[in-house]
DNA sequence: GTGAAAGCGCTAACAG
DNA sequence: CTGTTAGCGCTTTCAC
């Protein structure tokens, strides 16, 4: 591995020079420049990362921190980060939370020890603190931190409002939303989409549950709800997941879907496609949402000024075949 | 932020000896280290792991190399791995490669300029050389890089023969096979095993497609195959992809899985126990693959001795709802 | 324009 | 057992 020294001797210069050439910073005249370079290609050399970092207290990791990449939801996004990260030149580490904030607090100090240069985080607002004495660049993914804090979302009030209405419109009468944990402020707003749409009928009945976004918990309990509440015809969901889950206990019941219920989720992951019937669902553009917190937080890292502290993407309602209309 | 400096001084002792406490190799007389470790919660001091590794030319970075996080198998791969890393204080990196060899080679690159401490590769042969020549430690996961690169895998081909085994046990008179792409040595062994167990049997047709792991290609030609050949009683794939591409395929022709045709995949993907009715499948069990993957690396790495090159785990027939037996 | 030199924070001989 | 010292490879004033 040649370093800057065996550069600059070999073109007769000093290593400041090539370290100026090589940052493209200071004057290098430009027949030393070529010198630079010719010694650069013979010795086929590498930059040092690590050496860099020390004097520069800067890398270019970016720590990306959500709460289980086995989570579908969450993949698509990590690799909409990647694929931004990998053309700026950065490189992601990967940080499974579990939502517990003391394994985010060890990230962050671990990663702040190899002098990363931001974070992409997906948290609630129960380690707000952390992140807000965190002097580092950084953006909050699907879940707002704090309103200082740059925010790349989905317009999920909106998105479970969509779905509500186009249940009501295709003719449902007894709907059931299964909500997401409401400590997560993208869930409460979805609940708050279906409230408004509820909010503008008169004769269709609300029935609520609610869920956390994994598969057994919304099977269980829409399979009791429904028991119960046989009247039920249609289902709005917070998550793709527990629409999985809803299916499932309509399957069991002996309920045709969407013949005798509705049911339309939330999310648009890629595996809803691939159901059968595939899912209705509303669905977020999970892959732009990762390459805009992406090249937000690059932006910040470049000192590069932003437009905004909040952008919101666009959500589309998709009927596939677990909807009439 | 405190130095070895800092709590060299406040300790009244020399770096050298901060140090050596800090690495726990040398001798540190129990008094000082008392002292030493004062001054270190006094000072509230952390190791700047950029320093050491510029020393030390190691850093505690694992490069997790796979094609695609976005596909349902990875997710929980990478999970293990970092859970495993994460309790041996080592931090990942995640690499889509694509399968591109290009975009390995730069990973590769960018992150031996970092002192990566080694490698967990899903990789196929084509890159075979890049990963020869390197001399980290590194272990190639679900995919075979060479005889003399430490190796985890599931047991493919047995997986596959009990899973037509089965398929022909419960009646299946005209068998589909869905093949992976067979320069993947793991998709070529699942062929194998369906080969070894249709060799068993005097009176049952065979038939065979090929498609990638895509849920598309795996539908579309599918469903030409059956449209061509109606007989077909049974599928057996060999990815859970695949298999949801059989099932929309089948759907969509009006037959009725299990009764007309049964079908099984390959995985235990977490979605496919989601589906309605569940995906009959061979489990691997996916979790157990990264985690010793990254056990192993991490031995190498600490110089451990390793009992083999070859990491088979056994993997386990699931009949749940889209097989009779 | 270019070079000399002083670090960045830590480790590792080598003395003592 | 402990301290001195010379780097690791690069950046960055500050002179020339």
């Amino acid at each position: 591995m040649a370093t800057i020294r065996d550069v600059a001797k070999h073109a007769g210069v000093s290593v400041a020079t090539v370290s100026r050439y090589l940052n493209g910073k200071g004057y290098v005249g430009a027949d030393t420049a070529q010198a630079v370079q010719r010694a650069i290609t013979d010795l086929n050399y590498e930059m040092n990362a690590v050496a860099r970092s020390l004097t520069t207290k800067q890398s270019n990791l970016i720590g990306l921190i959500l709460p289980d990449i086995t989570n579908p939801f969450f993949p698509e996004l990590a690799r909409a980060v990647e694929d931004v990260a990998l053309t700026y030149g950065y490189t992601v580490v990967l940080c499974n939370s579990d939502e517990n904030p003391e394994k985010e607090k060890n990230y962050i100090e671990t990663l702040q020890k190899k002098y990363v240069a931001g974070f992409i985080v997906t948290s609630s607002q129960h380690n707000r603190d952390v992140y807000m004495e965190l002097k580092k660049p950084m953006v909050a993914l699907d879940r707002p931190i704090d309103a200082s804090i740059p925010c790349v979302i989905s317009n999920n009030r909106q998105g479970l409002k969509d779905s509500t209405r186009s249940l009501i419109q295709s003719g449902c009468k007894e709907l059931l939303f299964v909500e997401g944990p409401n400590h997560i402020q993208s869930a409460s707003e979805r609940k708050q989409g279906f409230e408004e749409a509820m909010a503008e009928v008169q004769h269709v009945k609300e029935h609520h549950i609610q869920a956390n976004f994994h598969f057994d918990e919304s099977y269980e309990k829409v399979k009791a709800y429904l028991t119960a509440h046989p009247e039920v015809d249609g289902i709005a969901t917070s998550s793709d997941v527990a629409a999985l889950g809803a299916i499932r206990a309509c399957t069991e019941l002996g309920l045709a879907i969407p013949q005798d219920i509705q049911i339309i989720g939330f999310d648009g992951i890629q595996l809803g496609e691939m159901l059968s019937p595939p899912l209705s669902t509303v669905r977020q553009d999970i892959y732009k949402l990762g390459a805009m917190a992406a090249r937000i937080l690059i932006k910040q890292i470049e000192k590069e000024p932003l437009e905004s502290l909040y952008y919101e993407v666009p959500v589309e309602l998709v009927h596939r075949g677990t909807t009439r209309s």
